[in-house]
DNA sequence: GGGCTTGTGTGCGGTAGCGCCCAGACAGAT
DNA sequence: ATCTGTCTGGGCGCTACCGCACACAAGCCC
């Protein structure tokens, strides 16, 4: 089922393994290309597929009633999206929605609860990510309540650029308001205080970095954070 | 080690295990009596213990940069401190704050890698625990976002009464500014507001929960949604 | 070209929570 | 009996963000 392509950018999870283990991930997983705004898991619905993706990236939600929304995980090639199955849990606690479209890898969901129980490398590597996705989301619960507009939208920006392998975004405002929590005009009043900086410039849904380290200070902590963390405990 | 003496709130995750594994679990765990503001682990710092609350509880912070912190996460009798051992990572991403003092059981680190190892249901409820856990923090970050202080102390005040198990809590204005993440004064008018409403009544840190029900309206819904999550997954 | 949808910019009044400071009230220690 | 530290209450000006509503601009379809 997996056809030898030139992959752009591998799974890091999946290159992290030994050989053997990861030849036959490979071989269980079939490539797909995710178009944006997929939903890929629901809240409460059983999990079809695990997903590694290679060029695409996924953002993990909380929805709450009364529609608002918040964005409490990003999944691009550092990771994978399915992290339950792993708990034991075959029902996604989040909504799974694609942001960035491309390739990515999956393999049906009972299929890998059988490489699990195969492949103790398998399960230690993941066990691992999985702790460095509850540190981010004690990092983000921190970051959305102490940090203005301004910081965690170059945070956000910084995370999604990390796994869009480009210098190019898809993302209106309204859209990120969504992801941050916030009303369309604060992102509008942030994102062009970043692009009168010149850190970014945006028309009609496209964002362009033009200055990658003018962002990181623009930016709080967190992203750093997140990043040594995964460094760290991933090495 | 472990003593045989009338425990009035056993730990919920060690009675849910079957019988000779849970035998063997209370035979390699000590009883202690935590105090009020002892640390238990430190962020990013080794574990020495697992603890299995009993009658007491345990505060998860998330400290920042500037002094500023939030809490993430309670641990009462219905879970246990430690989980990042069962992810493979023997460092605590967070602060953990004895909060009601009372008995917990507890376990060396390295016995308790080596008891999951050993026994298969313990690793599955364990699991299962860490889905649960993941599951708050991301309500967590919503609730804090979206909702008032008022209802979050409501919210805080529900959770905190659970793992109680008496009707009074200790906790000054100041120590659940610093849990909400919130000025001091926010509190005094939230808590203010809830004795007007003759729901709680306080002095000078003994806080006495007076009308459970009209609380629940009071708390925004995350408290129900964290509750009947626990029950669905640990069923 | 004309109409439509979508994305961005702005203005206005309102509010929750901020930082800082001070006041009073209570309890335990000397 | 006084003192001291702890806990609660409140005032003041400020900021970030809210909800709502409107204006404009850029692309798309006919």
């Amino acid at each position: 089922m997996s056809h030898t392509r030139t992959v752009i950018a591998p799974n890091r999870l999946l290159a992290a393994l030994p050989c053997a283990d990861r030849q036959r991930m490979l071989a269980g997983c079939e490539t797909v290309e995710l178009v944006f705004a997929e939903r890929l898991t629901e809240p409460g619905e059983l999990i079809g597929y695990v997903y590694f993706p290679t060029e695409s990236y996924i953002s993990l939600v909380k929805p709450t009633r009364n529609g608002a929304s918040l964005e409490v995980g990003l999944v691009g090639n550092e990771g994978m999206l399915g992290t339950s199955l792993l708990l034991g849990m075959a029902v996604s606690p989040l909504l799974a929605l694609v942001q960035g479209e491309g390739a990515s890898l999956r393999m049906h969901a009972q299929q890998f609860c059988d490489e699990l129980s195969l492949s103790a490398p398998l399960q230690t590597l993941l066990k691992r990510y999985v702790y460095v996705v509850m540190g981010q989301l004690a990092q983000t619960a921190a970051c959305t309540r102490f940090h203005v507009v301004e910081a965690r939208l170059a945070r956000w920006l910084l995370m999604t650029h990390d796994r869009a392998h480009k210098n190019h975004i898809h993302a209106t405002h309204e859209f990120l308001a969504y992801m941050l929590g916030v009303r369309r005009v604060g992102v509008t009043k942030a994102a062009s205080s970043l692009q009168k900086q010149r850190l970014i410039s945006y028309s009609r849904g496209n964002i362009a970095i033009l200055d990658r380290t003018g962002l990181e200070t623009a930016a709080c902590s967190c992203y750093q954070a997140d990043k040594t963390s995964y460094a760290q405990v991933m090495s």
